[in-house]
DNA sequence: GTCTATACACTGATAGAC
DNA sequence: GTCTATCAGTGTATAGAC
């Protein structure tokens, strides 16, 4: 109970808990969330299966608590997107450019990959499904100012502003997948590549 | 064994088989490889588990099945675009269209979503993930050329010809999640926005 | 060809020792 | 905070009757 103590159990707390959580990053993404075992997870982390149940209540909560912090960064790069000075079709370059370069990153390709996951399996998981649709939105609301915008100006074709959203992001989880087969193309990849799909 | 109960035992079975199959195709695109049980597959086929297992030797194979066939079709419309008359540039505008127009059709985005499933967790099935990156190897045999083609002509943009056809592909696989999701943003989606990419 | 009943393995989750 | 041992539930696959 000492100061010392409580430094050195926070430290440990904080390293196992990390460990978990990129181990169970990891493995649901390469299984699936049904394929994915509790056990693997442990294994994959170094640890017990008991103190995995000691971080996290639940399988389906350790599952949730990765789709959701992945959701929440990702909008995090799309709110500094839209408070970033330059024209709209500037920041939207500026965001395309950004996407390529952390899509390259192996941890941010299975951050998407845990999203989709989230999508095509949901049905197995009570809520999740509505959950993660209801998170997206918020992406939708942040974005379709900013081809509003592009589109006034010329920069963006016209169009329903919602379905050049929709591309856009399809385009993204499909290029996450790419890189998630690692056969060498990402190299190729341009942010034009993005970009081109609202003109 | 007279010619007539032949013939009846035929149409049973192939009725059956069809049930079976378009069964499973439903609940392994909605719950995933591991998420989806035999149990759920013959319920949702109105038969017994059992008769399942008659048809296929197993869960697994039951799955391999439904991959190659998706994988087959699309590669079969693939071979048509090739073999169409028509410069590169045409023929891509072509199979663009027919792309997304297929796309929509609810069982197709099922077959897309039955390929991204074996992608995405392919790992808990040994062999799969290598079976299906060798059969994806053939649509950039046939489609590379043609851009190669369309490259000359100025139609699309210079650069890895490989890496144009890995983004085309990877932004149908994106658009089929999102038919997927049945957010209703489909109509909006158009040819030109495939087509794009290449320019 | 179709069904019911069942064997056997595995998984998520808990309890209790250290 | 971490581990081992264990239970109850569920899933794949098979056997045998009709």
């Amino acid at each position: 109970m000492s100061p010392r103590g409580k430094e050195l159990n926070e430290e440990m707390r904080a390293e196992a808990l990390t460990k978990i959580e990129s181990a169970a990053l990891e493995v649901f993404a390469h299984y699936g969330y049904h394929g994915a075992t509790m056990r693997h997870i442990a294994q994959a982390a170094g640890v017990s299966q008991g103190l995995v149940y000691h971080y996290f209540p639940s399988k389906e909560d350790t599952f949730r608590h990765l789709v959701d912090s992945a959701v929440a960064e990702s909008l995090e790069a799309m709110r500094l997107l839209v408070s970033a000075p330059g024209t709209a079709w500037q920041r939207i370059e500026t965001y395309a450019a950004l996407v390529i370069e952390t899509l390259f990153q192996p941890e941010t390709s299975l951050r998407f990959v845990i999203m989709l996951q989230a999508l095509t399996q949901g049905a197995g998981v009570p809520g999740l499904l509505d959950h993660v649709a209801e998170t997206t939105e918020a992406y939708y609301d942040l974005f379709v100012p900013l081809i509003e915008e592009a589109q006034r100006s010329g920069e963006a074709a016209p169009g329903d502003p919602r379905a050049l959203a929709a591309a856009f992001f399809s385009f993204i989880q499909g290029l996450a997948t790419l890189v998630f087969q690692r056969k060498g193309l990402e190299k190729g990849i341009t942010p034009r590549m993005l970009t081109n799909i609202l003109r």
